[in-house]
DNA sequence: TGAAAACCGACTAATATAGTCGGTTTTTAT
DNA sequence: ATAAAAACCGACTATATTAGTCGGTTTTCA
């Protein structure tokens, strides 16, 4: 029900790696995180570049670059790891629905929506360090 | 993110038009709540086999058949339907990860199927009647 | 006895996810 | 200077899931 994809499974884990870097002098190489996650190389590249595009996480080129934390981990909530990498946002897109003025069942699926992200929201990288 | 699948919407609306109908003597016909809700026939067909297969519906053959609701609305939960409907009840699989000694992520994701679990739960097919 | 319905399983089509590949660009240590 | 190591990028392929279809059989009732 309501499966979370890999890519954002992969994406939480690999923030969560970074995370534990805060505050270092280098950055943490994409590698280096496919090796320790278990993660296969080419998927995570593309799944750290999308992180990258929402500004969760800023990368450094060439030799001793990689990836560091753009903000302090209290600063990053799940929701926004999980905004960064899924396209659409809610569980059910009402826009499809076509019956909407008539749908039974809207509010079920809103009163889902609302409570994933306010538990999305509560939770900060910071959190999940310990 | 996290995407309701079709089926389930389906089978929800389908769950509300039939509980409209409770108390009646007649069962209502698949394909009359195919017509009212513009939902395929056959795969609406499946989708009610399989709530009947969960008791939540009990199926009545030949003419003047259909199905109805197999006990009141109030005792009939979100949670009942959508569990009757989708295969894997969990948002992720923790019997998949292989890491699950050192899993960073899976309090997320456990905190996620709670609260979903908790508001799908306090829903009753009685309280969507209003 | 025939029409209307549920009931059933196998099939196909469409879409989404997961993962791969072949490059280009930038940076830094030597 | 240059070579290696890294990010960065877009197009591609494979796999899995979802959505929907089809051709029947069985049961019930008027
Ligand atoms: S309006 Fe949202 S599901 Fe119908
Ligand atoms: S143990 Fe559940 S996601 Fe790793």
């Amino acid at each position: 029900m309501m499966k979370i994809s890999k890519k954002t499974q992969y994406g939480l884990r690999a923030m969560i790696c970074i995370a534990r870097e805060y505050g270092a002098k280098t950055p943490i190489t994409v590698k280096s995180i496919s090796e320790k996650e278990a993660i296969p190389f080419d998927f995570l590249e593309k799944i750290v570049s999308r992180l990258e595009k929402a500004s969760l996480v800023k990368g450094r080129k060439g030799v001793q670059g990689g990836y560091m934390l753009s903000r302090p981990p209290a600063k990053i909530s799940a929701k926004n790891i999980v905004s960064a990498l899924e396209e659409n946002d809610a569980p059910v897109n009402c826009r499809l629905c076509g019956r909407k003025s008539v749908c039974s069942s809207k509010n079920v699926w809103k009163k889902i929506e609302n409570s994933l992200n306010s538990t999305l929201n509560s939770i900060t990288l910071q959190s999940l360090l310990k």
